[in-house]
DNA sequence: CTTTCGTATACGCCAAGGCAAATATATAAC
DNA sequence: GTTATATATTTGCCTTGGCGTATACGAAAG
């Protein structure tokens, strides 16, 4: 069986899935840019562990980077093939209803509008909405 | 954060779904019940290894196994979760559409209707559709 | 240039999980 | 009881991938 094959990458998805953490990261990206120093602060742990989930996912293909300066800013990549897109997707929309993740994206939220609050952040980029 | 949390049982699941054998048996039984040697005779490996990945998709609670006699008959558990349980049926219509999987699932009707042309199963259990 | 800041990668350690081969268990047949 | 068959589990080996710590890189500031 080659490794092109669908099934093939439906296997290194399922990998980059099975990681709480990780999830945790896709569940703050869904719909929107999101600079690694917010990851830090939201998820309380260190920056290597959070940079080396992110290259994971980077690698599997989910998400994808783009530099601005200092800061590296993270956003979820379609699947090329539509059935992967379609499993991604009934993964976020699960992803949504639990409450640790909804705590996790109202840090979010006030980690962006009360500044005075995360002093350690002052000067980070704001996350964009994805258009 | 509490083990019993949905995302806890996402991440179960996902790491159950990361493997080309154990989505190979779960196509194999979507839709219906099959013997374990139905199992080792398509997938052509052996049969220790094909009891392992299914002693791990049932532990992982993804499927539920009937012992028959000598014969132990496998079949798909939704779960609990109505989210999980939408994942895992996206995930299973993205394998129909595989080439190799389709080959799995003809391989199993050619076994169970032409029975001349494997007589290392004779006498095994046919596959039944679940109601 | 040097320093600083944000981020990425390398290193060492450990647990999980893949495999093949051997062995154990359970049921059926004798 | 013994034997045969179907399936499960154990063993040993190796790879993957989790973690924290330390270090390297890249851009901006001084």
């Amino acid at each position: 069986m080659r490794r092109s094959t669908p099934w093939f990458d439906l296997v290194r998805m399922f990998a980059a899935l099975a990681d709480p953490t990780r999830l945790r990261l896709l569940n703050l990206m869904n719909g929107r840019e999101v600079c690694v120093c917010y990851f830090v602060e939201i998820l309380k742990q260190g920056q290597p562990k959070i940079s080396r989930h992110l290259a994971y996912l980077r690698k599997a293909g989910i998400v994808s980077a783009r530099r601005d300066g200092k800061w590296m800013h993270y956003s979820i990549e379609r699947p090329n093939e539509r059935e992967a897109a379609e499993v991604l997707e009934a993964t976020l929309e699960s992803l949504k209803v639990d409450a640790g993740m909804q705590a996790d994206l109202e840090r979010l939220g006030r980690a962006c509008c009360e500044p005075r609050r995360f002093v350690e952040l002052k000067g980070a980029p704001v996350p964009l909405r994805v258009q």
